[in-house]
DNA sequence: TTGAAAGCGCTAACAA
DNA sequence: TTGTTAGCGCTTTCAA
């Protein structure tokens, strides 16, 4: 491996001159020196090890990105958008984890993060609580969260960066309603988080502002195992196939995400249940999956791409872009999982009971 | 940050015996000097640096992954797999990098992980020719490549993990076949890989021994831009689109990939076809997303997981675990997207012509 | 059984 | 304008 020594060697220079310009320090230099230096670089294609730069410096130009799966769509997306964006724009490389919602995986990364140096890590976490990354700020990480607010009132060191998931579930839960539908539901899986929290808020306020309350109902599809990606689809799908068998149930139903929504309709029709004629199903996220379903999904979306630069922004300025952030712009993309409900119902114009 | 100075003085002791007890030479010492080293650890929670080990030793436990898109279902796939095996049997955590089938970022990733030290590469490209994955290995650096073959009759040293493409398009369509099909398709994208053009070439074979090479054509459906994850659907269903405008349409497609068969049943749809009634559709991968279609997708399922460990255990004992290897254990998954073909043809059973 | 010391490749005072 | 040098935190001879 070439090393700083042998370019000074090769150039007849210091190591502090090969460093100079390595730095952009070549004003304190000849142009001449300078340019000995520089082909020098070249011809040993030299490259600083940014290992030993790192060691000095105590800079890392890496991020951690910490996501609940890889593999589901959604986290895939983000992690790609941080990834690019964190590279083009601050140069920085990208550790990434799974931790499959498990509380030891988290930390070991954490615990792996500051032993490599690196210092700026966003975090996806559906973990209860934020101590542990707390103590990653306390020990000098610069660490933003995805998808949960902050807990109100209290300072904290880690950024937050969320979508209006309140806006997001009432805009969906409204569409339905706009459409006629009186018996709704809002279908989730065990396990409360902020932001299933907050989308069951929406769910239940657009019902509310229809009169819709009694028949508003939450419906927890089951548990997610650790490996929840594809599981959540199963969730969805299991949710489906109960609720066809059900007389009694909603016509129109807002799902957690996309992923939910479309194991939904693959369960509903499993049941022998038409979408959206028989049931009307809505998702939230905003994945391009949705488009390819049938139908069409009907979705929120949410502006995945500009939470992901706002919280690269934040880790790598350090202190100079926002660190709480609450992302409103959700937007209803209409497909074909939307329709008037069945039966012999009023039309949606006089749809008010 | 603590140090091994601190923990050193803490202990009254060296920090060449701290260092020893750190690297399990705990035999070299009285086991009270090694209680008194272990309490000081704990006391002072102490977490060596790994860069300082890496720049003394030279090997960091990092395993760089280069993908077209993480975005893409099937390389979040693969990423997820690769870095929970890398992390739970051998300690390695994932540097990931998203190269959009660009040259010049692939070969940026490369001079990143060399000069952060990191030696172990797994790489999925779809570049023409593989001299910068050459490169890297001379400077040291262990590489595996997914889904290429390597070149016959040349020696390299580029390993190779790669699904048996041929078998899995001849199961495909000798699907369709058994169905009665007799006017075959395999769609593709723009652009020759190693990969495709042993599926075309399975695909071929199984035509061919059906007699039906001059009603089976292969579709070229454009050119996948830079994005080429959402895209490759996206050609899927202009294509889709496309077929269902032409009377003279195959009846039974085999999709390049399972990703692009959603987006080319979405097409066919939209085109105002039924799949299967109208058009049989097959995919390749074994997307978990295959399962939430609808119709089902049907698909030959490669061993991802196992191949992913390949390639783990591949880089990460360099030399003890082969390079080369061809997975052959595909299998097709049957759902609903295949039937025989419409109209007025003869029964399955007699399809030969 | 333990410690002193050299050095991994680099940066940045400080000197010259 | 250029060079000398002291580390960054660790590992590992080699000596005591």
């Amino acid at each position: 491996m070439t090393t700083i020594q042998d370019v000074a060697r090769h150039a007849d220079v210091s190591t502090s001159t090969v460093s100079n310009v390595l730095n952009g320090r070549a004003d304190r230099m000849r142009p001449e020196t300078r340019q000995r230096v520089e082909a020098a670089i070249e011809a040993l294609q030299f490259r600083p090890s940014k290992l030993a730069q790192q060691l000095k410096t105590g800079h890392t130009p890496l991020l951690g990105l910490l996501v609940p799966s890889m593999s589901n769509p959604m986290y895939g997306f983000i992690a790609r958008e941080v990834e690019t964006f964190a590279q083009d724009r601050f140069g920085l490389r990208l550790l990434i984890g799974s931790t499959y919602r498990d509380a030891a995986k988290e930390a070991a990364f954490f615990e792996d993060m500051l032993s490599h140096g690196v210092r700026r890590v966003i975090v996806i976490s559906s973990l209860a609580d934020e101590r542990h990354l707390e103590r990653a700020v306390e020990r000098g990480m610069s660490v933003m969260s995805y998808d949960r607010r902050a807990t109100l009132g209290q300072k904290t060191g880690v950024g937050h960066v969320t979508p209006d998931n309140f806006e997001a579930a009432r805009l969906a839960a409204d569409h339905l309603i706009a459409h006629g539908h009186q018996r709704l539901a809002f279908v989730t899986v065990s396990g409360m988080t902020m932001s299933r929290s907050d989308k069951i808020a929406g769910f239940r306020a657009a019902a509310e502002a229809a009169g819709l309350s009694k028949s508003a109902a939450v419906l927890d599809g089951g548990t997610l195992d650790e490996y929840g990606d594809s599981v959540i689809a199963e969730v969805g799908r299991a949710t489906g196939l109960q609720l066809a068998a059900d007389p009694k149930r909603p016509t129109g139903i807002v799902a957690l995400n996309d992923l939910m929504a479309l194991g939904l309709m693959a369960g509903l029709r499993e049941g022998g249940l038409r979408v959206p004629q028989d049931v009307s199903v809505v998702g939230i996220d905003g994945l391009f999956l949705a488009a390819l379903s049938n139908p069409g999904l009907t979705h929120v979306q949410m502006p995945i791409r500009e939470m992901a630069h706002a919280m690269v922004e934040a880790v790598a300025t350090d202190g100079a872009a926002p660190r709480e952030q609450l992302f409103s712009q959700v937007r209803l993309v209409e497909r074909e999982s939307v329709a008037p409900p069945p039966g012999p119902k009023k039309s949606p114009s006089k749809a008010r009971p």
